[in-house]
RNA sequence: GCGGGGGUUCCCGAGUGGUCAAAGGGGCAGGACUUAAGAUCCUGUGGCUUAGUGCCUUCGUAGGUUCGAAUCCUACCUCCCGCACCA
């Protein structure tokens, strides 16, 4: 029989309207981590499995529904794993630094320090009461000197090999965070934060890391099975590798047709089979040597032209119109040697290809548009459409095109290629969309750039020993780089002369922290190195990662870069930093749209543990629907899931422990066989549908072991309310560190299924008679139905609520079924 | 425009060739229990029917493949998301 040991102070969670679990809930989470269960150290002996969550931002509002949401799907994972015997690594950590903090600081006047150890503070007080089965030991912080000591020290390798350069160009510029944005930051031309600002162009000196190094890598998926194809095409996208031609165009500034002296531009283009149809150039108005192809005839109008593009921010940039300038410059086709105009045009991109393309107006819509706009020529050279009234950009044969005449446009590419190759002016070349990563931001709470200039010695690295440059604690926020209102920081020594020197007041773009962190965990309290490479090697890669799909060009770019760099540095054995990725759905509000401050309809996952309990919490969010797939929050559902965990409850405190019925056994086999699939594949929802059957299942007496295995099973979703039970049952230590339920396939007995399905069936069939003949005014209370015993294959069928010591049966309230001896 | 993912019975959501009128939850209706309510339990929940049964309609729309389709193919409609003038 089950003991209980407080009825008294278990009277109030006895009752389903309660509030619920909480006291229960606190004692378990108290006893775990003063038991440490979650703590590990490697050991060989035992497999390890790295679960892994992306680190929260620790905002100041706490944490919301979509945090609870995937926090509950690494847990479960997570615990799971665990049961199976594995060692499991699962850390949380917090990616501190950042702008909000900073925007706190100006705007409350807080510390963005203080703003962030708050922040911290209550995020983890929050974490802990969803019951998340970390490993606090191994917690990693950002914003802490420990920790990014090492982004320092990673940029100062960077800086060794090669891969860390400084260079002018034109960035995008946010007027709102007073800072640069990577090309990853611009969404529409909007700065990604604020989404109201326009983007602006400036020409500044700053930091890039040089990520096209590894472009040809990173376009590798090979080893990214695990990854969802969604998140690899999104990346393939963004890298955008595409193969085409090169083609060097002579640039002439004069008018006349002698002096073909000017430089040499490479064109990039895919349709080299049009190169007959130029009839202008076009380079991009942000190109930085714009100006050096402008006249002085037309200086004044190029100017003005640049002035008209800016002052057009507001406007959305897709339905801007395609504009353009002639420079004064012409181009030399070198097929034909025709002298060609080029314009200065909104609609070419700066740093793709060479910033300046080949216009072919009969065949491409933009240079279509273009040309019509400026009464260019527009001359056809592929037939197949009607070049007067729109760009026929398809394929066909060849005409104005000289020698090439009467091609099919793939041969001629070819052809047109090996021609300009033969008189070196041409090539096949790959073409890139993927930029270098700028990585200088003017902001204060980031991590230091550990440079420092000289007036003799240039930019030189801090000295590793020398490592970390901390940010100074004294500073003024509000106009511009707040580092640079430190002046007693800023001013030091140079390292190489020992003259004046001044520190690089930039810090590195938040998303260097991110590119690693997973590595750090594994060794978090190292201060000799960035991470003993033993235990790396024991950990990582990470078995399976999960976020949101919002990070697949930004985030999971840089962290598969920094992972490549750190191994060609000969501290990593692996390439990719994980084998499995998971990226779960969006939660949405009860009317269907997106959560927010705004609409009013933001449900706070707090809120929810305090009327329901963190397991009805957990439970809920992974059983309305695949964890993968979007879905909307729903109260009722919430309430579903509580009296689901009730039933439970209930059962438990009055089922006698004791012999489990084959029925009974049969079906909890086949149950743990196919929960353990369905949480292996991340299909929770499934999973847990099975265990509510099960349970419906469930007779007065169960023996111990199936008990046990149903609540092993349920512990992964609800691990606060089965760890009471378990006990409650004398389940030995925790449930959480207990081994996780094995199906044993001799119990399954699929004849005795078979059986109860034609029981069902007959139950149903009963009952339709019953209501008709009752439909039709008579008052049957019971029905009697008689068998013989030879024929019946459902003789040996242990019916709920009842036993097989008699040989009467009630197959529902008002069926009874005998066996008779003939 | 390009790319990706969807549209399932009142709602949310499973199901990807037959065992499907379609899991599970929610809602709703009826019943049991109860002084009553809540909770709990049972039954029902596309339509028409039968003694057992059977038939019709249904998985965005329209076609097609197949002995057989929610499931495969084609076209279209529609919703959501990502990227966006990449030459």
């Amino acid at each position: 029989m089950v003991n209980f040991k407080h009825p008294k102070k278990l009277k109030i969670f006895w009752t389903p309207k309660s509030k619920a679990f909480f006291g229960i809930e606190k004692k378990w989470q108290e006893r775990w981590e003063k038991a440490k269960c979650f703590q590990v150290v490697e050991r060989s002996r035992r497999k390890k499995f790295y679960v892994l969550e992306m680190f929260p931002y620790p905002s100041g509002s706490g944490l919301h529904l979509g945090h609870a949401f995937n926090y509950t799907i690494g847990d479960i994972f997570a615990r799971f794993k665990r049961m199976q015997g594995f060692n499991v690594l699962y850390p949380m950590g917090y990616d501190s630094l950042g702008l909000p903090a900073e925007n706190a600081a100006i705007k409350k006047g807080i510390h963005p320090k203080k703003y962030t150890e708050k922040s911290i503070k209550n995020f983890m007080k929050q974490q802990k009461l969803l019951g998340l089965s970390y490993d606090w030991s191994r917690l990693i912080n950002t914003s802490n000197a420990d920790y990014h000591k090492w982004d320092q020290w990673i940029f100062l390798k960077m800086l060794e090999k090669g891969l860390a350069y400084k260079k002018e160009s034109s960035v995008n510029w946010c007027p709102k965070c007073k800072s640069v944005l990577a090309n990853e930051q611009v969404h529409n031309g909007k700065c990604w934060i604020h989404k109201e600002v326009s983007v602006q162009i400036k020409h500044l000196n700053q930091w890039y890391f040089k990520i096209t190094d590894y472009k040809e890598e990173l376009n590798d998926f090979s080893e990214l099975d695990g990854w969802g194809d969604r998140i690899k095409k999104l990346q393939k996208n963004w890298i955008g590798k595409s193969f085409g031609s090169e083609i060097d165009f002579e640039i002439i500034k004069t008018k006349g047709f002698s002096d073909i002296n000017g430089k040499k531009w490479k064109i990039f283009t895919t349709r080299p089979d049009t190169i007959y149809g130029v009839t202008f150039m076009v380079i991009s108005a942000q190109h930085p040597e714009l100006m050096e192809l402008v006249s002085d005839e037309q200086k004044k109008d190029v100017e003005k032209f640049l002035k008209k593009i800016k002052s057009v921010s507001e406007k959305e940039i897709s339905d801007l119109e395609k504009q353009g300038v002639f420079t004064g410059s012409y181009a030399i086709n070198p097929v034909n040697n025709e002298r060609i105009p080029v314009y200065a045009g909104n609609f070419v991109v700066a740093d793709y290809g060479s910033g300046m393309v080949m216009a072919v107006p009969a065949h491409d819509e933009r240079d279509f548009q273009f040309a019509k706009k400026y009464g260019i020529e527009i001359k056809e050279v592929i037939k197949g459409g009607n070049i007067k009234e729109r760009a026929f950009t398809g394929k066909g044969v060849l005409i104005n095109s000289g020698r090439f005449n009467g091609l099919k446009s793939e041969r001629a590419k070819e052809e047109i290629i090996k021609f300009l190759q033969k008189k070196k002016i041409g090539r096949k070349t790959i073409q890139y969309r993927l930029r270098d990563w700028l990585i200088s931001r003017q902001r204060y709470w980031g991590v230091p750039i550990p440079i420092i200039y000289c007036e003799k010695c240039g930019a030189v690295p801090v000295p590793e020993k020398n490592l970390p440059v901390k940010l100074p604690e004294k500073i003024k926020f509000g106009k511009g780089n707040p580092l640079k209102s430190a002046e007693k920081w800023m001013n030091v020594k140079c390292p190489r002369c020992g003259g004046a020197g001044k520190r690089e007041t930039d810090t590195m773009d938040t998303f260097v922290n991110s590119s690693w962190y997973y590595l750090r965990y594994c060794d978090n309290k190292n201060n000799k190195e960035i991470f003993n490479k033993g235990k790396v090697d024991y950990w990582c890669p990470v078995d399976l990662y999960v976020g949101g799909k919002e990070h697949a060009c930004m985030h999971l770019i840089y962290v598969r870069f920094y992972t490549k760099f750190l191994r060609d540095l000969g501290l990593l054995k692996f390439n990719e930093p994980a084998v499995r990725l998971f990226n779960q759905g969006m939660l949405h509000a009860e009317d269907g749209n997106k959560m927010s401050k705004s609409l009013g309809n933001v449900i706070n996952p707090l809120d929810m543990i305090k009327k329901y309990s963190t397991d009805t919490l957990r439970l809920f969010l992974v059983s309305v629907a695949s964890p993968d797939s979007d879905f909307s929050w729903s109260e009722k559902g919430m309430q579903g899931s509580f009296k689901f965990i009730n039933k439970v409850w209930d059962y438990f405190k009055k089922v006698k422990i004791g012999k489990s019925s084959k029925r009974i056994e049969s079906k909890i086999n086949k149950t743990i066989k196919k929960v353990t699939e369905d949480i292996e594949d991340l299909r929770y929802n499934l999973g847990i549908i099975k265990l509510r059957s099960l349970f419906d299942e469930f007779e007065d007496e169960i023996s111990k072991k199936d008990a046990e295995s149903f609540l092993k099973m349920f512990s992964v979703f609800c691990p606060h309310i089965c760890e009471e039970l378990w006990e409650k049952i004398r389940g030995k230590g925790f449930i959480s560190l207990s081994d996780w339920a094995v199906a044993d396939e001799r119990k399954i007995d699929k004849k005795l299924e078979k059986q109860e399905e034609q029981i069902f069936k007959l139950v149903e069939d009963i009952n339709n008679i019953l209501r008709i003949v009752q439909g039709k005014g008579k008052k049957i209370k019971r029905c009697y139905v008689y068998v013989l015993p030879n024929a019946n294959m459902i003789q040996r069928v242990n019916l709920k609520e009842q036993s097989l010591r008699s040989r009467q049966f009630i197959l529902s309230k008002n069926i009874v079924y005998f066996l008779i001896n003939v």
